[in-house]
DNA sequence: CAGAAAATGAAAATGATTGTCAAAACGGTT
DNA sequence: AACCGTTTTGACAATCATTTTCATTTTCTG
């Protein structure tokens, strides 16, 4: 898996947004692409197993993936509008959560925080 | 929508756990009941709707249902075992969201925080 | 270049969720 | 209780994202 997967990891890189396997199916095949949907979904897992995307659902389920420029732990500012995104980190957030976690007797504590508004462009246009 | 919402509601107010359409579909048939799957959807899309059940995407997209003790804004501390949740605030988690929205020139800000970790009891085994 | 192993794409399968529609339950009215 | 219009219900079909299957193509290695 690697010409595809590059292609793929390609156009993430070039988005500021999260992006559907459709979406991105649908941009490669406009591009001139071969490209199946298929190996869109296996590139897609490979990256996100590599650490190399993040994914989150939308409201309604659906995967979107992002190439993200740190593999650290971050969170995610993100358009409800055009789906731009920034990349956001929250040292107060991970202490909350583990101490929310700790007094009520949980270990192993993870969480997903994710912020989303509208940006200044969206806000205008 | 009266009969069937009120015998779904108290499902899951009998429930301290995140719970699947299909998973309320299953205890309620086993428990004699002739309610159809379409009807549970409805009535969880009316609750949600009303305020009075929280929804949530498990990591495989799945929709995962809810009744919360309070229609104020909360977020939720989830068992990865046994799926146990219990409701938590976080004023400063608040704050910061609103200020990295802000930071960033972002409006109308709105965010969504879980919390996953495991359980005492699910510590034990 | 041969031949094995990995990658690819088309199409079928899956699984959650939604739409359709006729039958059943309800409510109010005589 | 019988009547009638409205709402609710449940079986089944349809949809949509995602996964699986499988035969073909590409890549790698010797």
């Amino acid at each position: 898996m690697s010409r595809s997967r590059d292609a793929v990891h390609e156009i993430l890189r070039q988005s500021a947004a999260f992006r559907s396997a459709q979406d991105i199916f649908t941009e490669m095949r406009a591009d001139g692409s071969k490209i199946g949907l298929t190996t869109i979904y296996r590139a897609l897992q490979a990256l996100n197993d590599d650490g190399r995307v993040d994914v989150l659902r939308t409201d309604d389920g659906e995967a979107v993936y992002r190439a993200c420029a740190t593999s650290a732990h971050h969170h995610h500012l993100v358009c409800r509008g055009c789906g731009l995104t920034v990349e956001v980190d929250g040292p107060d957030v991970e202490v909350w959560a583990e101490r929310v976690g700790a007094e009520h007797g949980f270990t192993a504590i993870t969480h997903t925080v994710e912020v989303f508004g509208t940006c200044g462009a969206c806000a205008k246009g």
